[in-house]
DNA sequence: CTAAGTGGGACATAATACGTCTCAGGAAAA
DNA sequence: TTTTCCTGAGACGTATTATGTCCCACTTAG
């Protein structure tokens, strides 16, 4: 027996096409309400008057809204996104995509949002809506959460949601300053996070240079090491994964750390752990926090990292043997499949 | 969570209404094929033109095919047509029908099909497919099945097909000559069936009036008594249900049994018994073959009729508490249903 | 105050759907 | 055999719809 949707396909072949354009319009509509027609149409890709006739039956349908700054979805077009979601990545074969990403990486759980973060950046947003939805499923209160920094972990606190169920949660970053741009540092992202929340959270200064005099005081201080191990302690810990040469180099790494980067041919990055492509730690960045060992204590572990160019970084770190749901999008879950048939 | 059809009905409302139109067109092409654009278009109370725009449509699917005789669905349009049944069911509410009528009526199985019979003759072909459909799921190797006359079971006959599964079946006349017109006596349907389904047949011929003497001397004939051991032990019983004045009439009953029928109210007719609107039995004709008390012991009943007249009298038959398998349409369901609410 | 963004209206044109008529051919009835 | 009916296919004009294009009045952030 065929599924609805196979028969329909065959009954009523351009309905999947309208119909994903309508999703389309609603999750992007979701992502930037309120907007306007034109940018919207922009960001889409359509023009505007094709835009529009969406627009105006989807306001008769009662799913958006109109008003002088934007339009903005209703109840019910949240809703019905929702529950459009599982139907629509069945639709794109994303869920099959999924399950053999599942296989081929040996881990328990991978999701995929449509579109590739290179190409389109908003896609991290989706990444970062669908990691908060996976994170939602898990028991919340009382928990300590740690994160890292990152673009794509910015996008995960963007879409983070208050909710009675993370009450009494602590967020803290995952490692001590890792030097990037202050909206993509750990403690940023984790302050934002718990504001998002409405949680608390604790931060961890520790400069970027540090002597090793400096490291073995610093650690004794005792605000320092309190904070170390309820870090150490993180049931739950979100991270990113960037590849090896572009995060060295955004971090401003010295000459002869960039070298032992490209001597040992590191691929991947994560929370200051380089990683070649059989998994192996080449090189660690000194600083204090979270250790590799640690995660697995952790109960719940979700790496979140899309578009194609990090298809390579997304394996090599998974092959650590690391038991992690994997966040991606669509781009960088074809560059991993692809690469097996290669 | 809604059903995915509900979430369709509001993103693309008029899906369910080109859908439909195209399964109207195949369900219909199945009954009359081979047959032209323009008889169809005209069965279907649709312009030509518009036919054949939905026509041109789904032979490009490879759902039917053209040919000089007329258009006939293929291979992948039957199967197609009979995934789509139950879906279209839930679309237009039919299941929901079916379920109601069956808690009504208390009996264990309800099937309806589209339209009314009273209105559109070959919805009874569509009951016979779905009586011959209900039927092919027992078990029917050497099994006795008797059946009756009437022109509903007339279409349960055309639509009748071989199956390996009825291998040593043996199709009887469930009762004696009960005048009718040829093509509608339970002999001719026994044998239209049986020759059907590539099986066996064996007649019952009794005349209609018949004096006590003769009667009690044939059923004593060893031929007749045999035969009618063997219906006697009928495992499935498939039978129509009539009107009691209708019938009583078309059989040219004496003056003296219209009025007897008249009298105690009967509404209605099922193998030569008349039953009033609480179920009971007011006048039986006398003739050999199955009794009432028989069907207690059969493993399938099979009621077959439909058309919005003959409401009362389903109603007034089910009454009498036989667990009877009721197939019908959707006329006599709704006048059904609409009699509860008066 | 300005510039950029918002929704809404208007209108011409391109694309599509549909009604209507015609025709050649084959099958079955006469 | 002839005739009649039904078949699919083509053609064409018109009504309807979809879409591209431009304009306008208004709000708001800078």
């Amino acid at each position: 027996m065929r599924s609805l949707l196979s028969l329909q396909q065959k009954l009523l072949p351009d309905m999947l096409e309208v119909m994903n354009k309508r999703y389309r319009v609603l999750r992007q509509l979701r992502l930037m309400q309120p907007i306007g027609r034109r940018s919207l149409a922009n960001t889409l890709d359509i023009t505007e008057r094709i835009l529009r006739s969406e627009v105006t039956f989807l306001k008769d349908q009662g799913l958006l809204e109109m008003s002088i700054q934007g339009m903005h979805l209703t109840e019910e077009g949240e809703q019905l996104l929702m529950e459009l979601e599982p139907v629509m990545n069945e639709v794109s074969g994303l869920d099959n995509l999924e399950e053999r990403l599942k296989e081929k990486l040996n881990i328990p759980e991978v999701f995929i949002v449509p579109g590739d973060s290179d190409v389109t950046p908003w896609v991290k947003k989706e990444m970062g809506r669908a990691a908060v939805g996976r994170l939602k499923k898990f028991q919340l209160t009382r928990r300590v959460i740690a994160v890292t920094g990152g673009t794509t972990l910015a996008g995960v606190a963007d879409m983070m949601i208050p909710s009675s169920d993370m009450e009494g949660t602590l967020f803290v970053p995952a490692r001590g300053g890792l030097g990037e741009q202050v909206e993509n540092q750990a403690n940023t992202i984790c302050a934002k996070m718990a504001r998002k929340a409405h949680t608390d959270y604790r931060l961890l200064h520790v400069p970027d240079q540090l002597s090793e005099e400096a490291y073995l005081s610093l650690i004794e201080e005792p605000g320092v090491k309190e904070l170390l191990e309820i870090i150490k302690s993180a049931g739950i810990v979100i991270h990113g994964i960037g590849e090896a040469k572009t995060m060295a180099e955004r971090r401003k790494s010295t000459l002869d750390v960039i070298d032992k980067i490209e001597q040992e041919d590191a691929v991947a990055e994560a929370f200051g752990y380089y990683f070649n492509q059989s998994g192996e730690v080449v090189h660690k960045v000194k600083t204090i926090g979270l250790q590799l060992e640690d995660l697995e204590r952790s109960e719940l572990v979700i790496a979140v990292a899309g578009g194609r160019s990090k298809a390579k970084a997304i394996e090599a770190y998974l092959k650590t043997g690391i038991q992690s749901i994997l966040v991606t999008d669509e781009g960088a879950a074809k560059a991993l499949l692809e690469g097996t048939s290669l």
